[in-house]
RNA sequence: GUGGCUGUAGCUCAGUUGGUUAGAGCACUAGAUUGUGAUUCUAGGGGUCGCGGGUUCGAGUCCCGUCAGCCACCCCA
């Protein structure tokens, strides 16, 4: 017997699991066109240089590559954003630009695991490239807004900052060939104590009262408009770090006139994003009950997504939502749906005489919307009632033979166990009338 | 990839300094109850103690390896 067994790092969903995914993935699609991106698919599978060439030896180390049975070296992508670079040089002329597009797919990465870090995992990106406009950077940061709102979260922070600041303060301050370095330590912060940064600054060769500063400033919290002021002076005369700053200014101009509640968005300085095609504003989102869970959604502006495949110069910007780690954080919160089913409707199997007459029940009852599930065994009731409970069934629908005689039924409300009488007198559309009224008053109390 | 912690029934766990056929609660199945999710009672199914090897008269318990999970580094969603 072979035993049944996933891969380290790969996981099954059961329905549970996989309903909750469901329907954040059917959020993140509605929110995404409600702002005009389209979606787009590409191969889990790519040649070899076409990612490889990209990212960082970090991720090459981390990529999942084989010959495959045409000798060719192919690789399975790690990110939605490389393929889509790919897929920009090859289509941009047929497409035209701006051009927004969004895409839900599976990614692997051959990494060590951790809470809410699997080998196979979902983004769901979306990017606007061919325009240099702010507009694009704030609408970026209002669909994520939109969609944690959408998702249900109540508190979130999404946290902003502009590459070209950070760039500017390491140049004023000398410090332009270690930005790498630096900019590593200074993305510790929010783990590590502000005297270890410190000291790991000084081993790359950084001043302690230079690195003071940084980490000094990289802390800053509290209304934008401070932390900004206060940074201004760190980026000194240098002309890029002045336009980081403004554009943060007019991207909070915008998150404000949108309309977006205070304190969803803040500045901070220490947000840097590892990926190193980041250009100009960078975001990171968290959950507040979970920040060591990690961003759950971040992205950015870049200068050129496809140099590596095209001369034609396409800037953009975009975001990604990271599913399957905020699935494994409103799990810890015990936020999570429980529900096993997708169908509201448990229709009850009572008596097989009237077999007929429940496909009937329920053809209607689906012919009306509503999700229908028919047991297929007339099993003791009570046994059936407890399974469509369990299963997470907002009503159960018991019509037997006594009911049938006397044109009623009775709807349950599985989670308040009260019972209700409806009397239908052997017309369908009445009971599918009262059906749906009954669903619509359960739902609208959640 | 490196280091640390953990691994007993579907779930939560117990299991004395190594000592007979490994337990409990919940869950599950059947019945008491030929039409109502609960309660109670009765009976029952389930475990190669993650897996492999070693030490020992004897290993769930000690040692090594391995797999998986968690944590840290690294990196990120």
């Amino acid at each position: 017997m072979i035993e049944p067994r996933t891969l380290k790092g790969f996981r099954d969903l059961l329905p549970a699991q996989a309903l909750a995914r469901e329907k954040i993935l059917d959020i993140a699609r509605r929110i995404y066109r409600s702002y005009g991106f389209a979606p787009i698919d590409t191969p889990a599978l790519e040649y070899l240089e076409i990612l490889t060439g990209k990212g960082s030896a970090e991720t090459d180390k981390q990529l999942y590559s084989f010959t495959d049975h045409g000798d060719r070296r192919v690789g399975m992508r790690f990110d939605l954003t490389v393929p889509f670079a790919r897929f920009a040089a090859q289509h941009i002329a047929t497409l035209g630009t701006p051009f927004k597009r969004y895409h839900m797919a599976t990614v692997w990465r051959g990494e060590n695991t951790q809470r809410g870090r699997y080998r196979e995992f979902m983004q769901c990106d979306f990017d606007t490239i061919g325009t240099t406009s702010p507009v694009a950077d704030l609408e970026t940061v209002l669909v994520v807004h939109d969609l944690l709102v959408a998702i249900g979260i109540k508190r979130f922070t999404i946290r902003v900052n502009d590459r070209r600041i950070l760039g500017g303060v390491l140049r004023s301050a000398g410090l332009a060939e270690r930005s790498t370095d630096v900019l590593r330590s200074l993305d510790k912060l929010g783990k590590q104590s502000l005297d270890a940064v410190v000291d790991e600054m000084a081993g790359h060769g950084v001043p302690a009262d230079v690195a003071r500063r940084l980490v000094a400033m990289a802390a800053l919290a509290g209304p934008p408009a401070e932390v900004l002021a206060a940074v201004e002076p760190l980026v000194g005369d240098d002309a890029v770090g002045r336009e980081g700053i403004a554009a943060v200014r007019t991207l909070l101009d915008g998150v404000a006139q949108a309309g977006v509640a205070e304190g969803r968005v803040v500045v901070d300085p220490s947000i840097a994003r590892g990926l190193d095609y980041y250009t100009g504003i960078v975001l990171e989102s968290f959950l507040d009950e979970l920040p060591t869970l990690g961003s759950i959604c971040s992205g950015g502006r870049y200068d050129d997504l496809a140099g590596l495949y095209t001369k034609q110069r396409l800037p953009g910007v975009g975001a990604s939502l990271g599913i399957d780690r905020l699935l494994a954080g409103l799990e810890e919160l015990g936020r999570l749906a429980t529900a096993e089913t997708p169908a509201e409707v448990f229709l009850v199997h009572f008596d097989a005489a009237h077999l007929g007459d429940y496909l009937r029940i329920a053809a209607a009852l689906r012919a009306d919307g509503m999700t229908v599930e028919f047991f297929p065994e007339a099993r003791r009731l009570g046994q059936q009632l407890k399974l469509a409970a369990k299963k997470g069934f907002r009503v159960a629908l018991v019509i037997g033979t006594d009911e049938f005689a006397r044109g009623t039924a009775q709807l349950k409300n599985l989670a308040t166990e009260a019972t209700t009488t409806i009397a239908w007198e052997g017309d369908l559309a009445a009971l599918v009338d009262a059906v749906h009224s009954h669903l619509e008053a359960i739902r609208s109390d959640h």
